[in-house]
DNA sequence: ATTTATTATGTTATCGATAACATGTTATCG
DNA sequence: CGATAACATGTTATCGATAACATAATAAAT
């Protein structure tokens, strides 16, 4: 049984009563770096212990119309992708002294947008990161109402638009390079399992293959390529749709490491053999890719390094602002690398 | 090129002001439900439309001492389980009307926790939901420190302790479900591989496996079970162990998922089949456990359905504690259910 | 017709801190 | 030694809203 026991706040006033002094005084003590003697700093220091004072930082952020702390807003988050990401952007808000103000989005409906941002920008945070990936025209608000957005927003793994801050991974160069490393393990019939081609991502990687294919003198069809959802099973059904649209294939791309796994399952089912028979790339190099049978070649991309490089972007152009210089908006890339395992190592 | 554009805050008072009334007249329009003729609504409600008004959460939170925000404290999230508990939590809380101030841990040093509740209730939260596993003793802090929070906390997957309310995942009973299973199937050599002992899930799904086989006659030694860190990696190794110190061991359940996987990766390299000679069963159901080969039984866990419970506890704690009601701590366990798939399906 | 309740609106105090300004004291310097 | 700078502290205004109280007009009740 727990009593309401609604203590009282301990404010800067009961500190300041306690120790003679005035609010002020209190107010320098505790931000240092002004003329307090010391004397009096040791004084104020020794009944903010005792009364166990903590400053509201909420008060602080009204007058100083600045809140250090960040509005997340995220979308997927039970997926492990959007996760590590977070995962990234919270522990360098950590280092950096901010603090995270999460919403989570269930849909894109622009009137939720609104009311998102706004539910942020009224909680005063200081600036707005955007970890939703791009679904079909899901970002077509952000050229229109950027500007109405009184604090600096960056997106991550979002098409690069001019004047917008923008962190992702190089889904296009991931590509190329998957499909670089079965040329030259010898692989002639590539084909391509892609993600939900309404995904910014998923669209990026197949022109990878596509252009690649391409450049090396092959001839990517379409039917060359189906489409998964992300999910293990969709990969299951895209792998078997591909086997009898592309059934002299030797290699396969997927574009992630589930819908892989869900392709390899039904490869051990049917007795082909990978990697002899049908080398095997995926995407993301999920911890568990490496475990897989046969293990996982996959593309790498760092997405803890992607939630970081976003939180220090974000926080760099808040200090621009708050010293009112001019912020050059950019879009950065961040390179993935290829991790070669069991599914593609076949050299002879 | 963005300008500074610091474009400055619409304000209560420039609303009224446009508006020729008070801003008290302004707030009861904002808030309805008080007597403000519909005219002067109307008039209002227009003038917020044309200047873009929106009320500041943050000034709001502090006159009624109430912020709609709930303190997150997290550990692991790069990890599934933490973040699909997350994803729960923030489900629910959007739900509920309430926003998730976060916090990530990155270790459990006492001054760090101490420093990351000050700082949560510098910001005026409602609540603290603190979803960050119980190793060893670093909830020790709990008992003695739990009374000078002013605001309720729940904790997530901690060993229940009176008077502190926490909901968790009935893991023992999980344990029971595996290995009732595996008996059910015939087994009577059951090994184990648990997770590291220090934390209290992998503690009580320990418990589970030795207490239910003791139960049923048989005699569970130390040496019939090997301890991994939650990894793939660590699972195999583990696995490797348990076959030296119980080599005619006819079953194994594996503390979760991914240590699982490790551990079939393995048995497949040695020519070991399962569920032939040897059955598996995992924890978690992580969703890829479908597909891997053979696909894996395991023990699902709602964690999402976790979060979701979490939340909905701490705003009737809340809620009590609002209306100055007396609120009785509770543990609350959530129970997993068995999924059988091929690792362990052989009734011959 | 007077009292009482309901409706509509405004005024002032307040939440907890800091900014901006004012004032007094002690060093420092030419 | 008087002027100026550096130090130490206090007073008042402010951030953006709501609480609490006050007032006035209208409607309903006796």
């Amino acid at each position: 049984m727990i009593s309401p026991s609604r203590r009282k706040r301990v404010t800067i006033k009961d500190v300041a009563q306690a120790a003679g002094v005035s609010t002020q005084t209190v107010s320098r003590v505790m931000n240092k770096f002004s003329y307090v003697s010391e004397e009096t700093r040791q004084r104020v220091e020794t009944v903010v212990e005792q009364l166990g004072y903590h400053p509201s930082t909420l008060a602080r952020s009204l007058i100083q119309q600045r809140s250090y702390t960040l509005g997340v807003v995220t979308f997927g988050l039970k997926y492990i992708g959007p996760s590590r990401t977070l995962n990234g952007v919270a522990d360098k808000a950590d280092e950096l002294g901010y603090m995270l103000l999460m919403k989570e989005l269930d849909n894109f409906d622009t009137n939720r947008i609104d009311e998102v941002i706004d539910s942020l920008l009224a909680r005063q945070v200081d600036g707005i990161i955007w970890v939703a990936p791009e679904i079909g025209d899901n970002h077509s608000w952000v050229e229109e109402r950027m500007d109405k957005i009184s604090v600096p927003v960056l997106f991550l793994a979002m098409r690069p638009r001019e004047g917008i801050s923008s962190v992702a991974t190089d889904n296009y160069q991931g590509a190329v390079l998957a499909i670089q490393h079965l040329l030259e393990c010898g692989r002639k019939k590539i084909g391509h399992i892609a993600g939900p081609l309404t995904w910014w991502e998923a669209d990026e990687r197949k022109r990878g293959w596509r252009e690649t294919l391409s450049a090396a003198g092959f001839n990517p069809l379409e039917e060359h390529c189906t489409e998964g959802n992300w999910s293990s099973a969709s990969g299951e059904q895209a792998f078997i749709q591909l086997l009898e649209s592309y059934p002299d294939m030797d290699a396969v791309f997927v574009a992630n490491d589930q819908m892989a796994l869900g392709g390899l399952r039904e490869a051990i089912r049917r007795g082909i053999r990978v990697p002899e028979q049908l080398a095997v790339i995926g995407f993301d190099n999920i911890p568990e890719s490496a475990y897989f049978y046969p293990s996982l070649t996959t593309i790498y991309q760092d997405l803890q390094l992607l939630g970081e490089q976003a939180v220090q972007s974000i926080v760099e152009m808040i200090q621009a602002r708050q010293e009112n210089k001019s912020v050059i908006a950019q879009s950065r890339f961040i390179q993935p690398t290829l991790v070669i395992r069991e599914s593609s190592n076949f050299a002879g």
